[in-house]
DNA sequence: GGAATTTGACTACACATATAGTCTTGCATG
DNA sequence: CATGCAAGACTATATGTGTAGTCAAATTCC
């Protein structure tokens, strides 16, 4: 058994990110930003159609040419792959992730605000739910 | 340009734990723990090899079999994997990976308070150097 | 010492992903 | 209408990872 079948490698998800940001979006419009970092216009193609059939992406014909919609939002797409990551290289637990993050220089001033402010909200629900 | 350089799969990560807990070990070790989710000797021994050739093992020849040692402890290794997850799939940021802590289902009590310790260490040390 | 076992090197195959070329068809414009 | 560009389908190649077989050399055991 390879990789988990569904699962989603870097360049689909840069290009299903950009997608997220840019829908609805024609496999021109697409294979244009990319070809920023050089990719070929089938290249796009050949990964889009990947993510259709990965159900990531939906086509519907517009006109002459296809448009392609994320199925999820950027949001759930994420959390799914984090997910992924978490159970399939972490053993489902989280303790090395703060491991990583304890070391300072991972993380930005901005980014352990967060961190902070989600803390303290998941306090508040711990609480909430006790009683 | 496939998949980094020196990245790890997911099977290859399994044998590497197992030999970072216990090293020195031989293939025959390693194979016989793993024969437990049916993986064959010569699978263990390909992805051992594959392992020394990226540099996480190191071999030495004991009496008439090779031993293998991890190059790094646990700790390094696990924040150099989550690392890599962060900068290719992540982009960089950190922000999604809090979101997916946000749901708190994804969080258990333990995590939560880990969590609380990694803030106000974390909070402690900018205090300190700001100063 | 000869047979059985262990060990490691090499080879192989499947599947996922990254990348891109060719080919066909169809629309668009002079 | 003829031609040329655009779009998608199909095909192709390389590399990484998971899995395992074969074979030869080394070791062990009688």
């Amino acid at each position: 058994m390879s990789p988990k079948r569904e699962s989603i490698g870097q360049e689909e998800l840069a290009v299903l990110k950009f997608i997220q940001d840019n829908h609805p979006a024609t496999v021109r419009e697409v294979a244009e930003h990319f070809a920023k970092q050089g990719k070929a216009r089938t290249t796009i193609l050949t990964v889009m159609e990947r993510l259709r059939t990965k159900k990531f992406l939906t086509r519907k014909k517009i006109g002459s040419s296809n448009c392609y919609s994320p199925k999820q939002n950027r949001d759930v797409l994420m959390k799914s792959v984090i997910g992924d990551f978490v159970n399939n290289m972490l053993g489902g637990s989280l303790s090395p992730f703060m491991a990583y993050m304890s070391e300072s220089e991972n993380l930005t001033e901005e980014e352990l605000q967060e961190l902070k402010k989600l803390v303290r909200e998941l306090d508040k629900e711990r609480k909430e739910d006790k009683q």
